[in-house]
DNA sequence: AAGAAAATAGCAAAAAATTGCTATCTTTTA
DNA sequence: TAAAAGATAGCAATTTTTTGCTATTTTCTT
């Protein structure tokens, strides 16, 4: 691969981000040119004006962000010889899926370390897809196992906690009996590992269940 | 100021933003070393180590980040030289309020360029405090009302709760008396009429304190 | 410098949650 | 169509949380 003759892009909406590593690629020196943006008509332009370089496209996309994703299509429209390289800060499997569905050429966590952009330049360099190992591990994990560990009517009666009822006050507003709401409990909190309803709720929260 | 003598130190969870931000910083030749940190033991331990150097410490923090602010204390308790530059995405006003209730001496947005930096340092080198344009627009705009009603020990603290842990657990982190904890969940509790754990963070979390 | 607010800490009683058991009925899946 | 998994429900023992009090020290405000 002669990288030399490409373009780096680095697009994120967190303009401090896109600065700092963009720094990070020029110190590379593997590209003919480093460039930033934080606005969308910005990319575009540019993606015109060169439509016959080979270009590196890193975007940045984390679970707010809209512009995010679709900008991939966009992107390979204009430009066919850009090569998109994810960079995200998310973590449930639902997003990871949603991210892959767009086939980018790579997909870095934020939480790799530089040695990630790396390897990935590397694998994407033959023609391969990167996917970071922690991200991989994700997936494959979510892959072989349910989703979520919790049936329906478990993550139903969890949200009721999450809104702060009580055992109580969750049996009233099911109409079910407090032992049934304890056992509800008992059972997802077993599940996880966890002994209290707090710790069940950030659980929960960190995979996004709520 | 001699900043040259000071040391600078990058924390984020996040290793590839971390990496990417010192290698801006780096590139200023300000310091006389950057660190980068991404585990808080990681970091206690240098603060420790170097507590009779001045250390500039540019913290990230996120909504969805535990350890961020109570860290600020941490690392006041064991560096009396330490400067903290908060570097944060957030943007609603009681997150905002919360993070200047720690009274960082810099807060920047990561929407800013880094012209924000090199300004945040400037100020910050002659002691004053320094809070990005972005972020400051948004506090002028709600600092009539929007005041959160708890102090920053009670959000503090609040936080573990949110972490799943029990009186007992937040008790042996803060190192604290148990009592010490039942009081400040008490309090809270009071404060926002509500007479549960539950409930409680089910209201903070509406008022994006946690 | 005085007063107010916040942070710290304690005890004991009452209330709620958690745990260790068992058991029936229904739905899903192999 | 069995077997497995889920939803329902109960009791008793134990642990944790919540509440009603008090009180000292530190920090902020005026």
């Amino acid at each position: 691969m002669k990288k030399k003759e490409a373009i780096a892009i680095v697009f994120d909406d967190h303009l401090l981000f896109a600065d700092s590593f963009s720094a990070l690629i020029e110190r590379l020196e593997l590209f003919r040119s480093v460039h930033t943006f934080c606005e969308e008509q910005e990319l575009t332009q540019f993606l015109i004006k060169h439509s016959g370089t080979p270009i590196y496209l890193f975007l940045d996309y984390y679970l707010k962000n809209q512009i995010g994703l679709p900008l991939i299509n966009v992107a390979r429209r204009l430009n066919k010889h850009v090569i998109i390289i994810v960079v995200s800060s998310v973590s449930s499997p639902a997003a990871i899926t949603n991210i892959l569905s767009y086939n980018p050429h790579g997909l870095i966590s934020k939480s790799s370390g530089f040695d990630a952009v790396l390897e990935c330049l590397n694998i994407v360099g033959r023609g391969e897809q990167y996917i970071s190992p922690e991200i991989a591990g994700i997936t494959s994990n979510s892959n072989l196992k349910n989703e979520t560990p919790f049936s329906a009517r478990e993550v139903e009666i969890l949200q009721h906690f999450a809104h702060g009822l009580s055992i109580a006050q969750t049996a009233e507003r099911t109409y079910l009996s407090k032992h049934t709401i304890v056992a509800h409990r008992r059972n997802m909190m077993a599940k996880v590992n966890v002994n209290s309803i707090t710790a069940l709720l950030s659980y929960a929260r960190k995979q996004e269940l709520i």
